[in-house]
DNA sequence: ATTCTATTTTGACACTGTCAAGATACCTTG
DNA sequence: CAAGGTATCTTGACAGTGTCAAAATAGAAT
């Protein structure tokens, strides 16, 4: 009736392979995954897998899906471990704390905004709940953050909310994708961009 | 038959592979690309590529640069089109500029910034001195900006350039890998960041 | 104990990049 | 103009890849 745990031949393979998998990519990057390599390593045939993923998509999608909830958790809990900071003092934090993230998984962040899912592959309905609740949360922090004075009021907070986290990903991908490379810039570059993002409440 | 050049048994192949390459990716992607196709396309054997490309690396190094060098053409062709135009209008025609050409030719975009040569490959010597150039060029832009008020002057120039291309960046690529999908929110989202990010030179 | 079904395996196919060795055709010498 | 050298191209091969179809297996339900 209800199967614990250990009920199959396996046991619960699918969740070996989603923790095999994050393994591997966290390590060699996602073009270092393939499904065979998978398998072997968890012990099972190449095609035992495919009855947990229907594809190699899937499991790529399941991978992202659990960043998504991974950088939720962190990043939602920033706010209430610093009450005592300003607005503007709040967002630079945020800002620091989304791309802390995006830097210490560098793979799932790709995984989870990258084209190999998005426009190649395709993403699972779960995955895209899952990501769009995501930036939910960034434009409803947009929208406390206008209300405050510290983006132009005029402006939908939708629009500032595709700008300004546009210039957080991109800031990312440059560091993720090898093309600023001294990593130490990172955070410089960061509060760069966060005082150019919010100078709008000075006008 | 043929024309101008004719010194070997296929013509100019390099050429030919390039374009042919090109046209390739800027169909179908990338990952649509594959040495053996092109090949087949170009009408030579599978390994007939390798004698003017190492690797498919390099060949995917060489589209590159030649976007690198499509990009800097429309871009600095820009401001001499618009003599009349105020800073600022300027800095946002230039926005605009550069996002279009991410627009236009995403793919090639794609392989200039994208992890496959920075980060998986290795990206040629040729190839990273033409983009350092195309980057420079950015930066002396902004220098002049700077000077005409329109970024904070305190602020090293390195420093903005790398904050408001990464801020250029996300945007492109939040559109090119399918993560924004409504084009027509493009050009107000670019605006609305060119906005944001000049907006330091109203205090 | 037997049937049913979820799970796993084996075999196969069509791809991929690229190396090694051989064949070909052009260019430069003698 | 013939001979040799060399740049170019082809054929064959190897180790990978994702994934489908069919067979095998084991656990659950009857």
């Amino acid at each position: 009736m209800m199967k614990d745990k250990k009920p199959y031949h396996h046991g619960d393979l699918r969740l070996t392979l989603l923790n095999s998998a994050t393994d591997i990519i966290r390590q060699g990057g996602v073009e270092s995954l393939s499904m065979r390599k998978l398998a072997d390593q968890v012990g099972v045939s190449r095609t035992a897998p495919y009855h947990h993923f229907k594809d190699k998509n899937e499991l790529l999608c399941a991978i992202a899906e659990q960043g998504f909830l991974l950088q939720d958790q962190a990043v939602q809990q920033m706010p209430n471990d610093n009450p005592q900071l300003t607005a503007a003092a709040l967002f630079e934090q945020y800002v620091l704390a989304y791309i802390r993230f995006a830097n210490e998984h560098p793979e799932t962040y790709d995984l989870m905004f990258g084209r190999e899912i998005w426009k190649t592959g395709a993403p699972t309905e779960s995955l895209k709940t899952t990501s769009k609740n995501s930036f939910r949360i960034w434009v409803e922090w947009i929208e406390q953050l206008q209300q405050q004075g510290l983006f132009d009021s005029q402006e939908p907070a939708l629009r500032i909310a595709q700008a300004s986290w546009a210039a957080l990903h991109g800031l990312c991908r440059l560091f993720n994708d090898g093309i600023y490379v001294n990593r130490d810039d990172l955070e410089a570059i960061a509060s760069t961009s966060a005082k150019m993002l919010i100078s709008a409440s000075r006008s």
